[in-house]
DNA sequence: TGTACATCAGTGAACGCGCGTTCACTGATGTAC
DNA sequence: TGTACATCAGTGAACGCGCGTTCACTGATGTAC
């Protein structure tokens, strides 16, 4: 850990942690093993005693998004046990303020530049942990009334597409008019999700 | 036009048509300059001919994909002016099959790859061109009935993106559980998209 | 119709760059005795 | 406690590659007269 060490001691996870410093930096274009490895401080050959190839890099990078985006979601989720709508617009507020604090860590996530996922175990087992979050999240809502009857799994995948979507097109500026603010943001989100349920749930982002 | 001449005469909607090859064939990452003056059949520099630079070249790329999404939508949603409800399930199931059929082009046209979009006017108006298609569509809704009231721009920013979210998602291989054929899929974003109609609407893609 | 010439759209060599990956190596660490 | 040695996690030179871009050039075309 100490600065001078020939052994670094935990490079594996600095690296994970220099990958994701570079996207919050540079973008996901300026993503490249010499960088990471110059980034943490150690020879651009160094990484391959951790990992056994860029993708092997890249997928631990993207778990750890992926680990980061669940605690936010968990965190948000406990905070609001007691009221399943405030519950539901403050989670989809999280993911949107996720992607919208950490635009590439999301963009590597989501676009692709992870190629084949199903080879990382870790990756898998945690998207899947946010995706049985969000079924939980479902589960309670309609115990609570807030969402109709069905398959919660089933439901999730359109709660997910309706927030997912909203953000991703965000992100791509392909969304039209001008939005000044994240109060702004929160509002348009608001609205969309009262698409989907059967009462309508309270603006997000208040605390 | 003919094989063997110097003068190619039209060479600038030749690599647009090539650089739509290259996406389709070996993807995004192969898409490079040089590939795709290759794949035209003429030099590496004589793209600069046509374009200022590479983000030229893929903004053109990029709107002759918006272009082909809005003749898919456009045939789609005037084959079913009659029936509000199967034009929405309709369109939306084009909006899948276009990403499902030419993934590459999609990504490209919404995973951030042209950087400075803004500069671009022609792909800005032909991306606008593609949402106004959806609030004409959000419209015709609204007055049968079909979606709630409201301003339809803001609705069609939902619309979108629960359809775009989905096709997302499906892209990157996030939706978790088997899905074996396209029949399927439109079940699916049928019970996505009755969670936001007032009315079920039919299941898409019979013809 | 024929010729001179400007214009245009190509060519191909060259540039410098950053990349992923390999490999022979070496410095540091920990264990056996 | 001290020494020998195996193991591990680094280094840095080298590889070959494809890339975007520039530039001096040249072949083809069309127009003026």
């Amino acid at each position: 850990m100490e600065k001078g060490k020939y052994h670094h001691g935990d490079l594996k996870n600095a690296l994970i942690q220099a990958g994701s410093e570079i996207l919050a930096k540079e973008g996901v274009g300026s993503l490249s093993l010499r960088k990471v490895a110059g980034r943490a401080g150690v020879s651009h050959s160094a990484p391959y005693a951790h990992f056994t190839d860029k993708q092997a890099l890249i997928a631990a990078i993207s778990t750890e998004g992926f680990r980061l985006l669940y605690e936010r979601l968990q965190a948000t989720s406990d905070a609001n046990r007691a009221d399943p709508a405030r519950m539901l617009s403050e989670v989809a507020y999280a993911y949107l303020s996720f992607a919208l604090d950490a635009p590439a860590s999301f963009k590597v996530m989501f676009s692709g530049v992870l190629e084949q996922e199903k080879a990382y175990p870790e990756f898998v087992a945690m998207s899947k942990k946010n995706f049985l979050l969000l079924v939980e999240l479902v589960e309670l809502c309609q115990a609570a009334g807030l969402l109709k009857a069905g398959d919660p799994g089933q439901l999730a995948v359109s709660v997910w597409s309706l927030v997912h979507g909203f953000t991703a097109l965000l992100l791509e500026r392909q969304i039209p008019g001008t939005i000044r603010d994240r109060a702004e943001l929160s509002v348009l989100l608001c609205q969309a999700l009262n698409l989907i349920t059967l009462r309508d749930v309270p603006v997000p982002g208040k605390s």
